[in-house]
DNA sequence: AAGTCAGCCAACCGCGACATA
DNA sequence: TTATGTCGCGGTTGGCTGACT
C-alpha cells in the first residue's frame, strides 16, 4: 500500500513558534483534538498533521508536567519498564502528567545509564539487595499486572490516568524547567488553556472531585474528544488494573516511597523468570 | 575568549494498527 | 475481502546549551 504523503516538501519543519502554538491551541479548543488531517488546512498552519498531533500531545495538551522527574516517578517508570518493556505509551498511562516522549527521553538519558551503572557495580552489590530492593516486586502482583497490562494494550487506557491524577494536588503543577522567552510564551498558552479548562470543568462531573488534575486529565480528554467515547475504558479497565495501581501508588505520600518489605523478597531476574 | 565535547530534549521518520468505504 | 486513509507508537536525529579545556 502506498503511504499517504503526510509530510510533503511544502510543510514547515523544526521548532514550533509561539504563534503556531496559539493557532493550534485555538483550533483544538474549538474543534477538539483528532481529525488531525484537517488541522493544517483549517488553520493555515504550514505543518503536517502528524506534526500538529505530536505538538499537541507532547507539549500543548493541558495537564502536562514538565521539569525534573521525582524519585517516585523514577521508580514507577523503572517498575513499569520492567513489566511492560519499551511500551512508553502504556507506561505513560500511569503517569498522566508525563508524555510518552518525555518518559522515553528520561529513560534513555537517565535511567538506562543509572541501571547500567548499578549493574556494573557488580553482583556483590546486588547480593546485598540494595538496587533490587528498589526494583523488586511482588510476584503475584507483577504477574497479574503484566497480564492485565497486556490485556488492555489494544485500548487507549484512561482509567489509570484518572487514578494517577488523584496523586497531585492543586498547585503541584511544575513550572517549565527552562525559562526561555519561548517558555514564557508557552506559559501564556497554558494560561489560555487554564481558562478554557476552568470553564469546561464547570459543566463536568469531574469538577466535583475538587481535584484540579482530575479536571485537567479526564475532563479535558472527554471534552476534547467530544464526549464520543463510550464509558468503557475509564471504568471498565480501571477495576482490573486497580490492584497494580494500588500497589504502585498506595505508598505515594507525595515524594517519598516506602517499599513494603513483604514485596521485596524476589529479585528482578527471579521475577522475570517466572514469566 | 574560543573551540570542543557531551547531555538533553523537541521534533521527525517509518511502520503497524485501526477504521471505513 | 481488499484498498485506502488516518492515527499512534517507538526509534532516531539534530540542534541547543552548558561544562570543560
Amino acid at each position: 500500500m502506498e503511504r499517504p504523503q503526510c509530510c510533503d516538501r511544502t510543510v514547515k519543519k523544526g521548532p514550533w513558534t509561539p504563534e503556531e502554538d496559539i493557532v493550534l491551541v485555538s483550533y483544538v479548543i474549538k474543534h477538539g483534538p483528532g481529525n488531525w488531517r484537517a488541522v493544517p488546512t483549517s488553520t493555515g498552519l504550514q505543518r503536517c498533521s502528524k506534526s500538529c498531533r505530536l505538538r499537541w500531545t507532547n507539549y500543548l495538551r493541558p495537564g502536562i508536567k514538565r521539569g525534573n522527574f521525582t524519585d517516585q516517578e523514577e521508580r514507577l517508570i523503572i517498575h513499569l519498564q520492567a513489566l511492560l518493556g519499551n511500551r512508553w505509551a502504556a507506561i505513560a498511562a500511569y503517569l498522566p502528567q508525563r508524555t510518552d516522549n518525555d518518559i522515553k527521553n528520561y529513560w534513555n538519558t537517565h535511567l538506562k545509564k543509572k541501571l547500567n551503572k548499578h549493574q556494573s557495580c557488580g553482583d556483590a552489590m546486588m547480593a546485598k539487595g540494595q538496587w533490587e530492593k528498589a526494583l523488586s516486586t511482588d510476584l503475584h502482583m507483577a504477574k497479574r499486572a503484566l497480564s492485565e497490562a497486556l490485556s488492555v494494550e489494544s485500548k487507549p487506557f484512561r482509567g489509570a490516568a484518572q487514578y494517577c491524577s488523584c496523586m497531585t494536588k492543586p498547585g503541584d503543577q511544575q513550572a517549565p524547567s527552562t525559562s526561555t522567552s519561548y517558555a514564557s510564551s508557552t506559559e501564556n498558552i497554558s494560561r489560555l488553556l487554564q481558562g478554557w479548562m476552568n470553564n469546561s470543568s464547570k459543566s463536568s462531573t469531574a469538577s466535583t472531585s475538587g481535584n484540579y488534575n482530575i479536571v485537567h486529565a479526564s475532563t479535558s480528554e472527554r471534552l476534547v474528544e467530544g464526549e464520543s467515547k463510550p464509558a468503557d475504558s475509564a471504568t471498565d479497565i480501571l477495576m482490573p488494573l486497580q490492584s497494580l495501581e494500588t500497589w504502585l501508588f498506595d505508598d505515594q505520600n507525595i515524594g517519598e516511597v516506602t517499599v513494603n518489605d513483604d514485596l521485596l523478597g524476589m529479585s528482578m531476574n527471579e521475577t522475570a523468570d517466572l514469566f
